[in-house]
DNA sequence: GGGGAGAGATGCCGC
DNA sequence: GCGGCATTTCTCCCC
């Protein structure tokens, strides 16, 4: 059996030699940085990671509920009856502090990953597929550029249409609000201007759109075309060049549509 | 010495449990649903809550790199020579595989948290500062509301100035971007119509602005007000009424400046 | 390093 | 449930 003390020290080397430690307990985290929060006692999971991000997960839920940053330090000690765990950030000026009542296991390996995740269905591939089948948004839509800077943000596919008025395409994955229709007027506007253009179109691609966005699109003058984003599976991306097969979930899937 | 066969049956009764697993592998991870993913062999920490949410951490990094949503279905099963955890979620529609080939720890147990946390230093806890101090804005604002609710999204703070005139606020507790000032030119035009009155005056209060912003504020009539987000610590919240005194850090900090 | 914008965003609150 | 929006947002890309 292990005390208090003899724990802290196999954790203080796990965390020198960069391993990944992993605790459940029951503890109070308190937080003070870009904001300040204190978590009332309750049983957590706490991740201290090879490059010295913290995390401290509920037992439920997505996000973690308090962490601090990468490179942080981290000093794990013994008090009487508890184990404090002080974590601080100088550069960021962060500092957490969490008072451990209760351990129940902990664990640490040192662990390598260099791997890059490959994620095809973003907005990105959406605006792509845009750009390869122009007739999706219109009969006659000439794209001439896609993910184009501007000085107003970048505009996700840019064209003309049959009669020669430029397009600027806004797209979401998801359903469209009002947010996306200031976005496309943005980038609208700022054609006119730079161009020195009046007729500029403006369409927001998305699967859907809110009942708000859509009037304020209209009024505006601009409109709506409703676009499914793409799923499939690239065997081979920009990041990496050998990506082995993906053969998941059995195989061959959907193609653009 | 447990056999794959034995870790699959403990760690497939924990979850059943409604425990929270922690393991650390090497594994690679692939993933459909709302897009598709792939991550090649490395290094993981992988967690499955009592909720039945599932995250998968790199060793380095604040967030997950993959995960499935509260309330999916996990299966851990031996292979010949590798560990396979099967998880879905039929209501959204997503599936993940992850293909455990090395074992490093795992370790389980019945967590229990009904905790919340408490915040303080939110944009909200800034607007009700400029509410409360509305001569942080400018001499004679008098604010009239604090997060009014309009259909064309909700205003930070509202007011008149000493002439009379309307005034919209719009907090951001960082720099402020591009989108704030698309975000407060909405309200304005918003109140303008509403209130039929064309003198509505727009302000911006945050700690920054970007150049872009600013010059797109003045283009626009606006103005921005350097103002630092609150940062102190609350005894008592609304959604908790006995928390307990905050003394980490070492007691009293800084009030509203 | 700053600016701009997406994210498999998540989570919260209000209607 | 949808809508709108903040987030200790995080992360990436590009200038």
């Amino acid at each position: 059996m292990l005390s208090n003390n003899d724990v802290c020290i196999l954790i203080n080397d796990a965390i020198k030699r960069n391993e990944t430690v992993v605790l459940a307990c029951k503890c109070t985290v308190a937080y003070s940085g870009r904001a300040e929060s204190y978590l009332e006692k309750g049983d957590r999971t706490i991740i201290i990671k090879g490059d010295h991000t913290l995390l401290v997960h509920q037992p439920f839920g997505n996000a973690a509920i308090n962490y601090m940053k990468p490179d942080s330090s981290h000093q794990i000690f013994a008090e009487e009856k508890k184990i404090l765990l002080k974590s601080s950030n100088t550069l960021q000026k962060e500092q957490m502090e969490i008072k451990i009542e209760k351990l129940y296991f902990f664990n640490s390996h040192k662990l390598e990953d260099g791997q890059t995740i490959v994620v095809t269905g973003t907005e990105e591939d959406m605006s792509r597929m845009l750009y390869e089948n122009p007739h999706l948004i219109e009969e006659g839509f000439t794209p001439v550029s896609q993910e184009e800077q501007t000085k107003y943000g970048f505009i996700d596919v840019f064209g003309t249409d049959k009669n020669g008025n430029l397009i600027v395409v806004e797209c979401k994955r998801y359903c469209a609000e009002l947010s996306a229709v200031t976005q496309l007027r943005r980038y609208v506007e700022k054609i006119q201007e730079s161009k020195g253009v009046k007729n500029v179109r403006g369409i927001l691609a998305a699967p859907k759109i809110t009942p708000n966005a859509e009037k304020m699109l209209t009024d505006w003058g601009y409109s709506f075309v409703a676009v499914q984003p793409p799923k499939y599976y690239e065997k081979f991306d920009k990041h990496q060049t050998n990506l082995s097969e993906f053969t998941a979930f059995g195989g061959s899937h959907g193609q653009i549509q």
